[in-house]
DNA sequence: TTGTAAGCGTTATCAA
DNA sequence: TTGATAACGCTTACAA
């Protein structure tokens, strides 16, 4: 493999004269710059990020980290989060929560886009800095140098379960995501707000407290089958749990939506295929977004809000009037 | 930030000391460790890792390179890449196209697993060698440092298409995958081999081109039903054209399986929802396998043959008898 | 317009 | 058991 000695030294100029060429300095003649140019191509030659990073102290890479990998539409943030660095020519690395921190610490990167919630707040105050600045997804860090991209659970989710009470729903269920999320803080909070304005009993009974995933929504049905508490309507904090619900309920012979309706939050691709009513979140311009604010960032442009995305209810069959 | 001169300065030691402390060589005192690693901890630091690359020319990190974020069960095989790669405390780094190259010439990696079509094979080859390894999926490369982890398509289709025969089916579409790719020539091979063995003829009108996508499925439907030439079953090269054909076919009034039979491959979720056949590849064990043999090339088991890993044909309602 | 040389944070060699 | 020092590949003053 061939470095910038190399390089040099067969085009008759100086290591600097060829830096200078790979990084589109001036000082450099024309004459010069394409031989250098054309010898880079012939030895197949590519700078040693280590030798760069190691002097000056910059990257292009903007790290991603996300866990979840039951949630595919994590997917699409990703193609997001993609399109948005390559039209800035930075590069992209994807990164899961074992490595996060070593990566976030080891001078490799510009960067990052934090999505899972595993990693604690603490962490992400500890690393983030002028220098390293950081996008979080779906909560919030009150911190100079870390930006929130969050969506607006709230004004969605009351939408929907207004809709659900003016359908004539008076018996509901809430299948929760972990209890710490901001999301899911929302999100059943508007549920049990618009209970409230309408005069609904909601009681401990009709909650369960799930993680997201889909054998949480089966399990959390299954408890409120086996104890014959069966409501109206399931509201779940996402469409994995709706889905590990119906699993259930059709397993226990009810019908899905003659005997229960339900609801999730996402709209992935499953819940479209399964008629499932639910909110739809902009999942690629989100992940577009969380890369923009992170870039611009980092290109100088420090003071910018947190972001707030809009969501919509999507109504399907899994929801008929009561 | 603190570097190993600040943990040195404040351990009372030079920083040898502290770099033999850090790679846990013999050569320290008991109490001399203890101290150095507690300051380690105190400071916070963490090796740069630009510094450590240059100097020694290792990297612990794993890139993995996959690009289709239409394929959510890619999902499955990062799963798997990851806990392998963890349990050999090796760091994953998943990277798109765009950056591929880059990344595995800036000497950051140890050695790569590709799964993107869109990488060539040349460029591979150019970068592979015997200090850095690379697994290619789903393709074959004749080289002495890339190896290769395959499905056995061929299997299972023909087990799956004589199954169709069986149950009396005579009139075949066939819509096909990138024409390039390994997965789909083999896919393809097994499909007109069995058709041939049990004399049932089969023309260049009965095949449609795709590419994997749902778009294209449906696309290829819409244009079997305009030429009113619809066959009594669609054989899809994989379940995302399949699910797009459906909607062709449901968008123009013909019943799935009632009217039109269809079969996918790669047994992803949506499959399972919507009841087709299909046939089943272990996602997450295509990872974990491909990680585990590029690692164990990176330490020094470089003798060692391409895999080949088997699927399984899953019967569903989208098949029934004829 | 080009070249010389220092130095980034680490590891490895060798001497103490 | 420790420490001084050179070297890794690159960028960047500054000198020529």
């Amino acid at each position: 493999m061939s470095g910038i000695k190399d390089v040099a030294e067969k085009s008759g100029v100086s290591i600097s004269t060829v830096s200078n060429v790979l990084n589109g300095k001036k000082n450099v003649g024309e004459r010069t710059r394409e031989r250098v140019l054309s010898i880079c191509q012939e030895l197949n030659y590519y700078p040693n990020s280590a030798g760069r990073a190691l002097k000056s102290g910059k990257s292009n890479v903007i790290l991603f980290n996300f866990g979840d990998f039951d949630r595919s539409f994590y997917l699409k943030i990703i193609q997001g989060i993609s399109d948005c660095v390559n039209d800035y020519e930075y590069d992209l690395a994807i990164i899961t929560e074992k490595s996060c921190e070593k990566f976030m610490r080891n001078n490799m990167s510009a960067g990052s886009i934090i999505l899972d919630e595993k990693i604690p707040d603490t962490l992400l105050e500890s690393v983030a800095n002028i220098k390293y600045p950081i996008v979080v997804m779906d909560r919030k860090i009150d911190n100079p140098h870390i930006k929130s991209v969050i969506i607006d659970n709230y004004t969605p989710m009351k939408k929907m379960v207004q809709g659900l009470v003016d359908k004539g729903y008076k018996k509901f269920a809430f299948i929760a995501g972990p209890e710490h999320t901001l999301d899911n803080i929302e999100r059943y909070k508007a549920f049990k707000d618009v209970l409230e304005i309408n005069n609904i009993v909601f009681s401990q009974n009709d909650y369960y407290a799930g993680n997201y995933r889909e054998k949480s929504g089966y399990l959390a049905a299954k408890i409120f089958i086996i104890s014959q508490d069966v409501p109206e309507v399931f509201v779940c904090a996402n469409d994995n749990m709706a889905i590990g619900a119906i699993k259930a309920l059709e397993e226990n012979g009810y019908r899905v939506p003659e005997d229960v309706a339900i609801t999730g939050f996402d709209n992935i691709q499953l819940a479209e295929a399964m008629d499932i009513t639910t909110v739809d979140i902009p999942k690629y311009e989100r992940g577009f977004i969380a890369a923009k604010y992170l870039i611009e960032y980092i290109k100088g442009k420090t003071n910018v809000d947190d972001i707030s995305i809009e969501a919509k209810v999507v109504w399907r069959n899994s929801t008929p009037n009561k």
